[in-house]
DNA sequence: TCTATTTTGTACTAAAAAGTACAAAATAAT
DNA sequence: ATTATTTTGTACTTTTTAGTACAAAATAGA
């Protein structure tokens, strides 16, 4: 319990590899240009990660699902209308810049990119994504039971639908880069929740 | 106008070489890999494909485009109903085999994959992408001349929101890749047909 | 059959990327 | 201060991949 201490920090350098992932995606990333995002040399890297760009990008998953996942679980037990918050959620895709629309959805990413699904990269993303449809899931049955869904449609396939809306805004938003465009697209799909 | 002939066909290869693309992606898919599928020497390749794989995935993307377009457009002049059309062609996914959804949709994934806009290969694969709505709104428009359609929703809108549909099944489909859930998921997208 | 032309296959070169080895640096504890 | 420990930076090795060079092969036409 000595030794030289750690330039870096795991979690921020996780971040900021994350950040080139999604801007470039997996494949197109080298080592390389994750170095140089993190600041840190081979020698640091390939102690901290053994595994090298495959454990660093299926743990800068991992994080960012991990913080999207707490953020959305908090926002949406602090809502009055977990029904309205959902809406909320999706509206925010349109007051997106520019570059946030380009780089998509980093779990749809690599669910697109990655061929496979038995790869623990892949499985990751997927999973992120199944947990999104819980908790849009547990979101409407709160609606339901509170009274603010007034849908008849089945919550479970409700929360599907929702889950498939978002995975083609990832696609969508980066053909169509346009907030008010997606504005209209989002309202428009959000009348399945009335 | 002689020389020694040409073993293969430019349209064959290309062809075999979109399905390599379908499967790994652009970044994950080797010259070699290419090589292999096509059945050709890098002699061969080299001499017909000088820009190499980049002029190998834009050529096959763009085939791909044309042949799913030019199908598109005949089976919908040949429809009584188009919107009925267009149903038949979402509920196609979900008479699928498990490896075809496990490729997702040849453009999304392209659109995924690819980091910037102004690269070719994206541009390609969006401007497909972009067409395919401009086929729904086609079809949408003889619906609502000859009476087969009677959502009041504005044609334009409408097909966007089934190129949004068509683009999230391209990643839901991979995550859940089960013709039962698919088909019921597709139904219900349809209603906004009704 | 000879020539011009084009394609093919392979051997080779070049470049890029991943990964390893290891000495030096920086600390805590003795 | 000395030692044990851990991290760092760099130089080096290995592997992979892309791309080129070129002689041999296969044709059509003269």
């Amino acid at each position: 319990m000595s030794g030289r201490p750690k330039i870096f920090d795991d979690q921020e350098v996780l971040n900021k590899a994350a950040d080139v992932f999604w801007r470039q995606g997996y494949e197109a990333t080298s080592t390389e240009d994750l170095l140089e995002a993190m600041g840190i040399g081979k020698g640091s890297f390939y102690l901290a990660f053994k595994g090298g760009k495959k454990e660093l990008y299926e743990k800068a998953l991992a994080l960012r699902s991990d913080q999207a996942m707490a953020q959305f679980r908090k926002e949406l037990d602090a809502a009055d209308d977990p029904v309205e918050y959902i809406r909320e959620f999706f509206r925010r895709i349109a007051h997106s810049t520019r570059a946030k629309h380009q780089n998509g959805c980093i779990f749809g990413n690599a669910v697109a990119e990655l061929s496979n699904i038995e790869n623990p990269m892949m499985k990751r993303a997927a999973t992120h994504l199944q947990g999104l449809e819980g908790l849009f899931l547990d979101a409407l049955l709160r609606g339901k039971q509170e009274g603010t869904l007034h849908s008849k449609m089945e919550p479970a396939l409700l929360a599907r639908l929702l889950l498939n809306n978002w995975n083609g805004l990832g696609i969508t938003r980066r053909i169509y880069p346009d907030n008010e465009a997606l504005s209209e697209l989002i309202e428009t799909q959000l009348k399945i929740l009335d």
